[in-house]
DNA sequence: AAATGTGAAGAGGTTCACAGCG
DNA sequence: CGCTGTGAACCTCTTCACATTT
């Protein structure tokens, strides 16, 4: 009988992007119709260096999934991966900073359907406050307190701001309740401990690339 | 006398990033006049659980930068790390997909003056292609290769387009003679060896906040 | 027979504690 | 004395090899 555990997981932390590339890998094979699945096979689909021994590694800490001499089943381990992930519950998101960036992040989004949930826009140029998206207006970020308690307020904070606004944008999100920040901005945010926060930088990903293209000289 | 080493250093990769942070927050500390500053003091100023004892491991890897009882001198420094990151030279950027995304990091790029060079934008879309976009044209990927062999060719290719599109797109830009990728589509891509790319997952950044928001439940 | 689950070994990166130098 | 530079201990994640189960 399976175990089914998964409850108050504290995970590795550094593996959690990769259970999510096993999710979507998982999602790809259910929607190709295939049922089971062995951790080679799943490997050899998340290419990425993942090889068959991490997936069993990091699958047995969530419990017991599989079966010995035949796999795992497709659709058990993605409802599992899902759960674990918070993929099965909306998520409401703010994007602070409408400029194309915070455009390109609402449609990639809204486009790709995966309970996440554009729930309002800020931004702080006269000519960007007012306009619609969808069926949102994009509010001024002076109004962000307000805006964000009116409708229920949301769950994460996508920052897409100047440098020098991105710290009081950080303080006044976390403030209305925001739980957890996506960071595009090239700065260290100071942020309570219970806020998690992720940071993509840009040009640090580009330095990595130029890096190795520097090569051995 | 300082060991100017820094050759071909093969560095332990994953500290890369962390020492483009060095390389920022010596930037700032430069333009704001300081001149010499001690490990500690560069760990506050990097935050983001930096200790002092890291940045002195990574900075002694690449020779003899500071001086004991004294400090680093920040321009020596900063000069050491932009050489070693390729932060001294131009690097020619094309942009693969020009939706908002490739918009935004056209626009992002050439703001922060940082030696990136927009050198060419493709589309497939009828409405974007011709479209004009500071000095450039955005062509049409199918012209990719000619297009890039006519102006040189380019450093660096930035993949924003739809995830059926990407290994078509990975595999024309690599025999185009691109060296390094800035992959946006969340598709593992299959390379030869001497292709470097980096992935951004947006919506494996977001379900890494998901996670942690579901908490121990 | 086939493929999972896992203790043990290994590798890699971080922290400690202090020696070394200016 | 102050701060860097660094071997050694430590810790965490990965890989191996094989016992285990269906």
């Amino acid at each position: 009988m399976a175990m089914q555990r998964v409850s108050g997981v504290r995970l590795n932390e550094i593996n959690v992007p990769r259970l999510f590339l096993y999710h979507r890998a998982l999602t790809a094979l259910r929607d190709a119709g295939v049922n089971v699945v062995t951790s080679e096979a799943l490997a050899e689909f998340c290419a990425n260096d993942v090889t068959p021994t991490q997936i069993r590694k990091d699958l047995s800490q969530l419990g017991t999934w599989g079966r010995r001499g035949h796999g795992y089943e497709v659709s058990g381990l993605l409802e599992m991966l899902a759960r674990l992930l918070g993929l099965d519950q909306d998520w409401r998101i703010a994007i602070v900073g409408f400029g194309y960036l915070g455009h390109a992040l609402a449609t990639f989004l809204s486009y790709r359907e995966e309970r996440f949930r554009i729930a309002a826009l800020f931004d702080r140029a006269p000519d960007v406050v007012g306009q619609r998206w969808k069926d949102l207006t994009v509010r001024h970020v002076d109004d962000l307190e307000g805006a964000l308690r009116e409708q229920g307020g949301v769950d994460i904070a996508v920052l897409a701001v100047p440098a020098k606004a991105a710290q009081d944008v950080a303080d006044r999100v976390v403030a209305a309740g925001v739980g957890a920040i996506l960071n595009f901005v090239p700065v260290a945010l100071h942020l309570p401990r219970r806020v998690f926060a992720r940071n993509i930088d840009l040009a640090g990903e580009l330095s990595i690339l130029t890096h190795h293209l520097t090569g051995p000289e």
